[in-house]
RNA sequence: UGGGAUGUAGCCAAGCGGUAAGGCACCAGACUUUGACUCUGGCAUUCGCAGGUUCGAACCCUGCCAUCCCAGCCA
C-alpha cells in the first residue's frame, strides 16, 4: 500500500491542530456516512480512503455512519451489505457503528430550541406554493409565516411530530436569509412530514430532519471535527455552519469538500446503477459488469488494488476522470505480486507431440508464483496430446513472431522444447491440429545445450484438462432513452467486455484445487475463480494472451 | 442569469515568488521459462487566455475565456 502524499485537506487539517488553531490539541475525528438505499461503488472507495485514511494519519478515529434521515429510501438490506463490503476492503469503524436516525430525539430537540431562540418557524406553504414562492436570481423568496410567534411555531412543530398534520402541509424551517443568492439560506426546509416506515424506528416518528439539519447535528454530536463530503455539498457549507453556530451543539465540527471519483466509461452515479438492477439490465448490484465494490470483487479484483488505486489517484478539488487503465495497472500490480498462476487456454487448438509415447504422461512441477518462490509449485501432467492457444499458432508468421510455426521452435512453459513439424487443416482451410517434435533434452524446459528460445507458450494436457464452465458478458453501452429522458442513462457500464470462450480448457491442478463453476477472464490476462465459489485467492492465468487488442467504444 | 467552484502533458497530480516532482499511458533499448514482470533512457522552454507588478511569476494583481455544481419538503 502506498503512503499517501500530504493533500490540500491535510494542509486544512494541519493548521486547525496547529497551536492556536480551530482545533488545537484535539484528535482528528472523521466519519463515513454512507445512505442505505443501495450497494457501496469505487467511489465511495475513494471517500473512506480519504475518511478513514486522514484519521488514521493523524492517530484519530473515524466513525461508520448510516445516513437515514428519509424512511421512504432506505432500507436494511443495504446496511448489512454496505459492512460486509467495507470489511472486504479492510477499513475499520471498530465499535463506532453509528445510524443517523439514533440521534432523532436529540435532534428534534435541538429543532425545538431554535424556534424558541427565534431561528426557525413553522411554515405552511405547500409544496407547490414553497415553489412558487421560492423566488429567483434577484427576487428573494416570501414566506406569510415567517413571523409567526414563536410560541405558535413551538405548538405547531409539537403538533407535527404527534401526527396532527398531512404530509406536505407543513415543515420547520430555518429563519435565514431569503433574498441569499445561495438558494440553499432562503429559509431553507428542516423537517418534513413523512407517514413512512422507518427501517429502525418503525413508526415512532411522521416528521423527519433534512439532510441539512441533521447531518452538522450528527457530526457534532460524535464529536467529528472534520467531515469530509463532495464538491457538490460545497454550497451547503453556509447552511452547515449555521447550523453549528445556532443550535446547542457540543462541538464545532469543520465541512471540507473534495471532487469525487469519476472513471471514464462507467456509471459511477447511485440512482444509475440501482436502475441497472431495478431494470433488469444487469443480475444484481454484484454482476461484474457494475463498478460496484461486489461487482468488482467477483471480476477478480483484491482489495490491496482498489484501495491503492484510491491512494494513488489523488485528491483534489478539480473535478477528474481517472482512466480506467490505471484501475488495471493497479490491480495487474498486485495480482503479479501475490497471485498464484495457473494454465488455461483460452480458444484450443491441438497439438500433437508426434515422437512422444502414444500413451505415455509425465509430470512436471510448476512453480505457482514466479515472483514469490514460497508459493511452491504444483505438478501438471503432460502427454502427447495436448491443447494450445489458437494464436500461439500461425502459418504465415509475420517477422518478429516467436511463437510456432512450421520449422520454429518454442518452449511449452516447463515441459519441453518442441519444434513445429506440420499441421492440419479441414476442409475450409482451418487449422485442426499442429504437428511437432520434442527435444527429450530439454525437460522442464531447460536447455542444457545454451541455446536460446525465444518463445515460451503454455497448455494443458488433452487428457486430463477440465473443461470450464464460462460466462459470457457483453459491455452495456449507453442507448439514449427514446422518451428523451436520460440520454445518458447507461454510457458504458464497462470498459472492457469480460470476454470467456466457450469451450476454453484448464489445467487438472485448477479445476481441482477450485472446482468452481464459473470462471471469469478478465482482459487483462488473468483468470479468477468466482469469489463467491471459492474461499482462497485469485489465480493467474499464464499468458497475457489476450492482452494484444485492448478496448474500443463501439459508440 | 444569481450563487458556489475548478482550469499544470493523452489521464491523474505535486508545486504556494527563485526558474515545472511523481504515477498511469506512450516511445526506444536491455533482460526474461508468461511478447508478462523487471530494469534503463525518452516524453510540458511551459502551467486556460491577455495584460500588469517584480531582478525574477504556474504561484501576486486586473480583465477575459472554458468547464462543473446548486436553484428537492433527496442525500
Amino acid at each position: 500500500m502506498e503512503e499517501a502524499s500530504k493533500n490540500f485537506i491535510h494542509a486544512f487539517i494541519d493548521e486547525d491542530i496547529a497551536p492556536g488553531g480551530r482545533f488545537a490539541g484535539n484528535p482528528v475525528h472523521t466519519r463515513f456516512p454512507p445512505e442505505p438505499n443501495g450497494y457501496l461503488h469505487i467511489g465511495h472507495c475513494k471517500a473512506m480512503t480519504i475518511d478513514f485514511g486522514t484519521a488514521e494519519r493523524y492517530g484519530g478515529l473515524c466513525n461508520l455512519r448510516m445516513d437515514d434521515t428519509n424512511p421512504v429510501k432506505e432500507d436494511e438490506e443495504f446496511v448489512d451489505a454496505i459492512q460486509a463490503d467495507i470489511r472486504w476492503l479492510g477499513f475499520s469503524w471498530g465499535d463506532r457503528f453509528f445510524y443517523g436516525s439514533d440521534y432523532f430525539e436529540k435532534t428534534y430537540a435541538l429543532a425545538v430550541g431554535l424556534i424558541q431562540k427565534g431561528f426557525a418557524y413553522v411554515c405552511q406553504l405547500s409544496p407547490e406554493e414553497f415553489k412558487e414562492r421560492r423566488g429567483d436570481v434577484g427576487v428573494p423568496a416570501t414566506s406569510p409565516f415567517r413571523d409567526r410567534p414563536v410560541a405558535e411555531s413551538v405548538e405547531l412543530f409539537e403538533r407535527m411530530k404527534n401526527g396532527a398534520f398531512k404530509e406536505g402541509e407543513m415543515t420547520l424551517r430555518a429563519k435565514i436569509d431569503l433574498a441569499s443568492g445561495n438558494f440553499n439560506m432562503r429559509d431553507p426546509v428542516l423537517y418534513r412530514i413523512r407517514y413512512a416506515h422507518h427501517h429502525r424506528q418503525g413508526d415512532k416518528w411522521c416528521i423527519y430532519p433534512m439532510y441539512d439539519f441533521a447531518h452538522p447535528i450528527q457530526d457534532a454530536l460524535e464529536g467529528i471535527t472534520h467531515s469530509l463530503c463532495s464538491l457538490e455539498y460545497e454550497d451547503h457549507r453556509p447552511l452547515y455552519d449555521w447550523v453549528i453556530e445556532h443550535t446547542d451543539v457540543p462541538s464545532t465540527p469543520r465541512q471540507i469538500e473534495f471532487a469525487r471519483l469519476g472513471i471514464n466509461y462507467t456509471v459511477m452515479s447511485k440512482r444509475k446503477l440501482r436502475r441497472l438492477v431495478e431494470e433488469g439490465y444487469v443480475d444484481g448490484w454484484d454482476d461484474p459488469r457494475m463498478p460496484t465494490i461486489c461487482g468488482l470483487r467477483r471480476r477478480g479484483y483484491t482489495p490491496a488494488s482498489i484501495r491503492n488505486f484510491c491512494e494513488r489517484i489523488g485528491v483534489a478539488k478539480a473535478p477528474s476522470t481517472v482512466e480506467f487503465g490505471f484501475l488495471e495497472h493497479c490491480l495487474r500490480e498486485d495480482l503479479n505480486q501475490n497471485a498464484r498462476r495457473a494454465m488455461a487456454v483460452l480458444r484450443p487448438l491441438k497439438l500433437t507431440i508426434v515422437n512422444y509415447r502414444d500413451g505415455g504422461s509425465e509430470d512436471f512441477a510448476v512453480e505457482n508464483n514466479p515472483e514469490d518462490p514460497s508459493a511452491g509449485t504444483r505438478s501438471v501432467s503432460f502427454s502427447r496430446s495436448l491443447w494450445i492457444e489458437q494464436d500461439d499458432f500461425m502459418v504465415d508468421p509475420p517477422k518478429k513472431y516467436n511463437r510456432l510455426f512450421v520449422g520454429g521452435e518454442v518452449r511449452l512453459k516447463s515441459a519441453y522444447i518442441v519444434r513445429c513439424t506440420g499441421y492440419q487443416t479441414d476442409e475450409d482451410g482451418n487449422v485442426t491440429e499442429v504437428l511437432a517434435e520434442y527435444d527429450p533434452e530439454t525437460r522442464g524446459g531447460n536447455t542444457p545445450d545454451g541455446r536460446k528460445v525465444r518463445g515460451t507458450i503454455h497448455w494443458v494436457n488433452a487428457h486430463d484438462a477440465a473443461d470450464a464452465e464460462v460466462r459470457l458478458y457483453d459491455n452495456l453501452f449507453s442507448d439514449p432513452d427514446p422518451d428523451g429522458g436520460d440520454k445518458d442513462f447507461i454510457t458504458c457500464l464497462n470498459p472492457y467486455s469480460l470476454e470467456v470462450l466457450k469451450g476454453c480448457k484448464v489445467e487438472q491442478s485448477l479445476a481441482l484445487a477450485k472446482a468452481p463453476d464459473t470462471f471469469q477472464f478478465l482482459r487483462l490476462g488473468y483468470f479468477t475463480a468466482d469469489s463467491r465459489a471459492s474461499t482462497s485467492g485469485t489465480l493467474v492465468f499464464n499468458r497475457s494472451v489476450a492482452l494484444k487488442d485492448s478496448f474500443k467504444p463501439t459508440t
